[in-house]
DNA sequence: TAATAAATTTAGACAAGCCTAAACTATTTT
DNA sequence: AAAATAGTTTAGGCTTGTCTAAATTTATTA
């Protein structure tokens, strides 16, 4: 059984490794915790100890199998409160994290499941994060051009092909920023274009390609 | 801001004032809390140093109005996820306990608020205790005979004033146990009988009188 | 490849919350 | 009212998770 702080930890070890596909550094873990490379270090043996991360003195660390089976769930659970949060509760995305950053270390054998249910068992968070199923597994997020995007499909907005000031000026203007989720409300076969809904307003668009 | 032992502890100080009618001493804030006295006598000195208890050497300690304040909007903070424990997630009422003391701590501006009114402001959880609204005020529960509450109210069976052992036999054959949760579904004002729900089965019984 | 810079670990301390054992108060008994 | 008992507090210590400052290792650069 992990403590909260614990819990904190691995789940940062988690996101490094994800987002580097690399070990995960003590500086990064200590700028993602908030703390001092020294708690890091301690910490990391701890958790060594425990057998929820290889840890190699000055060469980082990463999840064990076991660690990242419990990374996993931790996120599950976050992801699964962001959703009851927003939809449920009529908080804002923006508003959620902090609170759900609490609710994921509530102990309970089998909370996350029955909220799952609850919830319909949602496939992304407010956020447009994937949320990992009972077993860990969740929809890898590939970056795809949102002309690929079938009606009902989520994805948030990471890049756009073309760089023009003109074209990025028109996206920002109409709110589709870097970051933005928007969901697949319509596709009109005739032209290509799609009524998509961002988070909030409504609007169509006809887009050459965006990712 | 408290701490989440500090705030455990100020719960346990108002159950214990509330059932005495007096200040809750050392000991029996130990045993409530399970830890040992001299834990005990620590944190009342942190507690009245933070103005949340009046604390007098050797003579227990009572809360200021700030704790009971705080002391209130934690049982409504507890009361109101048991709701949500039961009703929503389909936990039965002797499971949710546990939970509801870790989500209790969750700190956020208006979280109760929201979790309020989406179960819709219930009056009581579902062990039968009143839940206190924002500003802490709640029904008090007085004892009165089953055969006074009206259709919809609900009760706990606390005493019954007949003791003849045959009419208790029928009452626990039954399943009118004490602490049992009853509310009433119908009247017949054709005997005065009463319909009632005991969080489970359904029975209907014409009874003399019971507390 | 030796010197310098950056990253990491070790050493020593501290607050919170708990413990045991010993000392102290208050209450009850005789 | 003195002695016995019950209840409470103090003293000293332990663990967790944090910190600063110093020492060490790795990486970079000239």
């Amino acid at each position: 059984m992990l403590t909260h702080a614990e819990e904190n930890y691995l789940k940062a070890i988690y996101k490094i490794g994800e987002t580097n596909n690399s070990a995960a550094q003590t500086t990064e873990i200590s700028v993602a915790i908030n703390t001092t490379t020294a708690s890091v270090t301690d910490m990391l043996k701890k958790l060594a100890e425990k057998k929820i991360v290889h840890y190699e003195k000055y060469h980082g660390v990463t999840l064990t199998d076991e660690g990242l089976l419990t990374a996993r769930a931790l996120i599950r659970k976050h992801r699964l409160w962001e959703v009851f949060l927003c939809e449920k509760l009529g908080y804002r995305w923006d508003e959620c994290h902090d609170m759900a950053e609490q609710l994921e270390h509530i102990r309970s054998e089998d909370l996350s499941e029955r909220l799952d249910s609850f919830l319909n068992y949602p496939q992304f968070d407010p956020h447009g994060d994937p949320i990992p199923d009972k077993n860990g597994v969740y929809a890898r997020r590939v970056q795809q051009p949102l002309n690929s995007l079938q009606i009902g499909e989520i994805g948030i907005v990471v890049g756009v092909c073309e760089n023009s000031s003109g074209f990025l000026q028109h996206l920002s203007r109409i709110g589709l920023g870097l970051g933005v989720v928007v969901s697949v409300i319509e596709v009109f076969p005739f032209d290509g274009s799609q009524k998509i809904k961002i988070h909030d307003t409504e609007t169509i668009l006809q887009i050459s390609r965006e990712v």
